[in-house]
DNA sequence: GCAGAAACTATACGCCGTGAAGTTTAAATA
DNA sequence: TATTTAAACTTCACGGCGTATAGTTTCTGC
């Protein structure tokens, strides 16, 4: 045995979630670009080179933050959508895409992070850093579509999409969560999310605010302009 | 005289141009992360230190080379939206908005650099790095609210948008183009950005190909409800 | 009690931006 | 033309970075 519970497996556990936790507080007061092992290293009293011990490079730690982080995100939406009433679609979307943004407008850095170049030389592993988060959220959008497919699905009759046209991982939680989702609907999913993101991301990035003085009253409109584009009346 | 044409400032004005052009060579080559005055300057064979006779500090470089590129951006979608015939505003639309995004794919550096952290370290000095190029995509978004404006009114006659909801500098530019554009149109306008935005950032940042393998066609898609969700019947 | 592994430090290399000081070169002036 | 001056550029230096190598301490299992 000596797998579990053993003093120097608890440490050696401790150690690890003190780098990220370090890492992460390093990122949320200075941006991804101040997660470096100097620093975190010195935070902690420690060399370097010590952290060696625990990631094998700074772009694997890296990837675990995005990992974490994604994690995190996938977790509020997930809430939100969980709380809101299924009854009323409309509100559960706009619910949804609220969750996203606000933790967007929360975690800059961690936004930054998980959808921009987060660190300087960083290279994502391939199939990417957070591949399952990032299905995650997927799902969770695919889960507006699904709650808005029976009312807008006569506006996609024209598309030609298929099951080959999507990835096999994505799939394998949307198609079971949403038996009657087609892939068109999938479709509509991937671009309610381009949807939000960019708008987030403008935001985020600074270049929003360049052009309105009220990003707030802009989102708004768009969930307003969303539900009606899936042909969801506005709750009320 | 000797402001113009003078042996010395031609020389300085030709060793200037050629360090932004292997700025950006280096960051078609290797990504923003190689725009770094030693590798500049070791391509041109002289010193790093020497470039700070052509500008102040690095970040003071990167903020030129974000403009020149934000610059190549808004003339390549100014040209295809006016190359478009302007009779069918559907069918200009849907080429302005490839325009953009096949920029996007053709110079991807570019786009990162344009819309993400530019580079380690990098601060945009106030107001943003390239506010005048900005607009310039905006008023060409503008434009196409502006086409559509017509058959979309109806759909925002609830929106209480007011002009002091936006920029000076962008209204400044918008008003005069589209006189009969209300601040509804010109949220509309930031709206449809964020859309595409979104979309072709994932595809840049490497999110959507986690997701589809085609891509192509999620942005075609995109095209044709963006132009039904205006009101517009697709050309045809 | 001791072998061995794990955790960690020390040193070093080559990258980076940038400041200070010195040198060459070309233009301006007298 | 001779001298001053300023621009262009180099050299050296500092502190930051990731990380490879080698050495040291400390704990664990036999």
């Amino acid at each position: 045995m000596g797998s579990t519970g053993g003093r120097r497996e608890r440490l050696r556990a401790e150690t690890t979630a003190e780098i990220k936790q370090v890492a992460l507080r390093l990122m949320a007061s200075g941006g991804p670009d101040a997660i470096t092992l100097r620093a975190i290293a010195r935070e902690m009293g420690m060399t370097a080179n010590a952290i060696y011990g625990y990631f094998a490079t700074r772009d694997d730690l890296v990837t675990t933050l995005i990992n974490e982080v994604y994690t995190a995100l996938a977790d509020a939406v997930d809430t939100a959508w969980a709380n809101a009433p299924a009854a009323d679609p409309a509100h559960r979307i706009q619910t949804w895409a609220r969750a996203f943004r606000d933790w967007a407008l929360a975690n800059p850095e961690g936004f930054r992070l998980i959808y921009g170049d987060p660190v300087p030389g960083y290279q994502a592993p391939e199939g990417g850093a957070a591949p399952d988060a990032a299905h995650r959220v997927c799902t969770g959008i695919a889960a507006l579509a699904d709650a808005a497919w029976p009312h807008a699905e006569h506006l996609y009759a024209h598309s030609d999409f298929q099951w080959p046209d999507f990835d096999g991982g994505l799939l394998s939680k949307v198609r079971p969560a949403f038996p009657d989702l087609p892939p068109a609907g999938v479709a509509l999913a991937l671009r309610i999310w381009g949807h939000l993101h960019g708008l987030v991301s403008l935001e985020i990035y600074g270049h929003l605010q360049t052009q309105t003085i009220s990003p707030d009253k802009l989102f708004q409109e768009e969930l307003t302009q969303l539900v009606r584009s899936l042909g969801i009346k506005p709750e009320g």
